[in-house]
DNA sequence: ATTTCAACCGACAGGTTGTCGGTAGTGCGA
DNA sequence: TCGCACTACCGACAACCTGTCGGTTGAAAT
């Protein structure tokens, strides 16, 4: 039996199952026979619409980052909204990842450890993209007097590659234990930006606490 | 033509080869076909010393992680050193990985755009080793007046995860942008020790410029 | 109704990893 | 000096994987 759907119906399809089954197995794990047979479509239908593997995974990584960067940039350029709040919720778009309720249980596998390639992708995006971002709200920052941040690119970055990669693996970590973890970074990044002292940890608990 | 070796005089050339290709070529792309070849072994020789492939990269993580921990411990137990010269030294004898003259332009690619497992596991070990180092040596910096870090351990995570993914792909930096870029990542390390302005990049210098 | 085109199929080539029964040096005890 | 055991070594092989390619079929346009 043979069913036919649109191009872009059948690719989204496909990046669907790969995405979930990348995360669960890992990119090498997983096969390109997997996916096909979950689908339930010919190998030559697969290669059809994706040219080789690697093109589904960075496939999957520019639908994951095209969303949540749109999520950011949304956050940050709606200037109605105080400065930390918007740094802070550009953050908590990047780092929730998805945006969208995709499945916050296959998100939690994404980042880690046989899933080296996909993390990788997903940073080279980070700082081509959002670290520049978060460099001009630094730099408005600095204006406003709020910081004091001599490298304000250099200083976006540092504190994106960090919290990309420094959040990995923490499910084995306790709650009390994450909660440190987090609050040490939102210290450092203080530090960081020259801000002042509870600054921003102040602008995270007014989030989350709802508003 | 059979030619025996011990198992220890084995092991150590199929890791020097392995790590050359897989620099090369990358983990994926180097194949155990290539690996056997150059060495002019069997299928099953290699098979017998190591049993898998990802064994082997796990093997070349622990001989080189090894080696420039060694180094770094060397350094940090030196008390005779000032403390902003071990800290710095420490980071070096990391960052130069090697130690030894193994082979600078392997090391140079050896981190990177395909090679991204390799990576991942440099930094669990990284992780789990250097930063309670680094950790202890913050604290002492406390207790000297050096530092003022509220969260050492913390501080040194960040600072090691930063500096391990942040020089990558900086081959394709100018000189000048290089330098620019340490320079920045020295004055936030400083920010984030709660260290005077300056006072690691003059051990920095010091070093660097010939004692 | 016919043509055209894109989605779809599945056999196949070429390559990869890991296994396994067997072979041959090497060192040690008799 | 002979024999025995141990271990490094060998290479054919199974199982799998990715990407290709000529051919097929459904659907839309003419």
């Amino acid at each position: 039996m043979r069913t036919v759907k649109s191009a872009e119906e059948r690719k989204e399809e496909i990046l669907d199952v790969a995405e979930q089954l990348f995360a669960e197995k890992g990119f090498d794990n997983a096969s390109t026979n997997d996916i096909i047979n979950k689908i339930g479509i010919a190998r030559g239908t697969l290669y059809h619409h994706f040219s080789s593997k690697e093109e589904i995974l960075d496939a999957i990584v520019e639908r994951m980052m095209s969303r949540s960067i749109a999520g950011a940039k949304a956050v940050i350029k709606d200037t109605r909204i105080p400065l930390t709040d918007r740094i802070v919720g550009a953050f908590l778009a990047l780092n929730m990842d998805s945006g969208a309720g995709a499945g916050a249980e296959v998100l939690e596998q994404i980042h880690k450890p046989q899933n080296a390639l996909l993390h990788q992708k997903t940073q080279e995006r980070l700082l081509g993209e959002v670290v520049p971002l978060i460099g001009e709200l630094i730099e408005e920052g600095n204006r406003s007097g709020m910081f004091h941040s001599q490298y304000p690119l250099e200083a976006a970055e540092m504190i994106i590659v960090y919290s990309n990669t420094a959040f990995d693996g923490s499910e084995e970590l306790t709650p009390e234990q994450k909660m440190a973890k987090i609050k040490a970074f939102i210290y450092h990044t203080e530090k960081i930006l020259g801000a002042e002292e509870k600054s921003l940890e102040g602008a995270i608990m007014k989030i989350i606490t709802g508003r």
